[in-house]
DNA sequence: TTAACTGCAAAGTTTTTGCATCCCC
DNA sequence: GGGGATGCAAAAACTTTGCAGTTAA
């Protein structure tokens, strides 16, 4: 059998910077949003991408399709989602207890699922 | 109160084949997928995307993103799709019943429901 | 030293849009 | 005849990739 070497990496200040900024928000950037509150620092587009796929890789985060965009979401537990039709937002619900239980057919095994309620949100008039 | 009225719309050999394609067909194909299966026709790939938006208007198709593409389905009574991360399939299973009644947290209502479950399906070794 | 990392720009994907032309009604 | 519909190409939006220069270890 063969070992599986984990990709050998530098520590770098974009890395950080990357990694400190999706981890200390709440919210569930782009990737666009991300570099971009990091604009200060002069870090590149292209490196906020390829860490935020670093980051998905080894499990820190996870992504979230919203209207189109790759969203990323610090939350790693299992969980939902609902979002807003009228003003975009969108945020973290619980996930059902027997959603996760349940396997559908055809699925020997259910290694993920994902969950997203829409519809308006208390805040929009 | 001012009037809604539906867009008038003409009757045109691409909107009946855009139409007839995606409502005779069981898989969840992208809009280039209907365009590919209809070359012989001499159809335009915008063409077939603005149909299909239609048809997504009207209610007569729903979609699912799969992948990071936007794919059409016949099928619009509530279900849920499940997907094999091995070969790429995409199919519907059923919407565990109590999905549709639970009203998350922060959403004064549940305007729609989007479910995919990934794993392994029974036909990849 | 050197292999990983970075920034930039170019390219790739998917979808939308502008517009001259076409053709139902 | 007129306004919606079409095809094409350009553009838009998002993401990945190639590459030459940089830097951590």
């Amino acid at each position: 059998m063969t070992h599986q070497h984990p990709p050998s990496r530098r520590a770098t200040w974009q890395r950080e910077a990357v990694r400190e900024n999706i981890l200390s928000r709440h919210d569930h950037p782009t990737a666009h949003e991300v570099h971009a509150s990091l604009n200060l620092t002069g870090i590149g587009l292209a490196t906020v991408y390829r860490h935020l796929a670093v980051l998905v890789t080894e499990g820190a985060v996870r992504t979230v399709v919203h209207e189109g965009e790759t969203r990323y979401d610090r939350n790693t537990d299992p969980h939902a989602h609902a979002s807003c039709t009228s003003c975009g937002a969108l945020w973290d619900v619980p996930l059902p207890e027997h959603i996760a239980e349940h396997r559908p057919d055809g699925l020997e095994n259910v290694a993920g699922v994902q969950l997203t309620y829409a519809g308006r949100c208390c805040h929009c008039p």
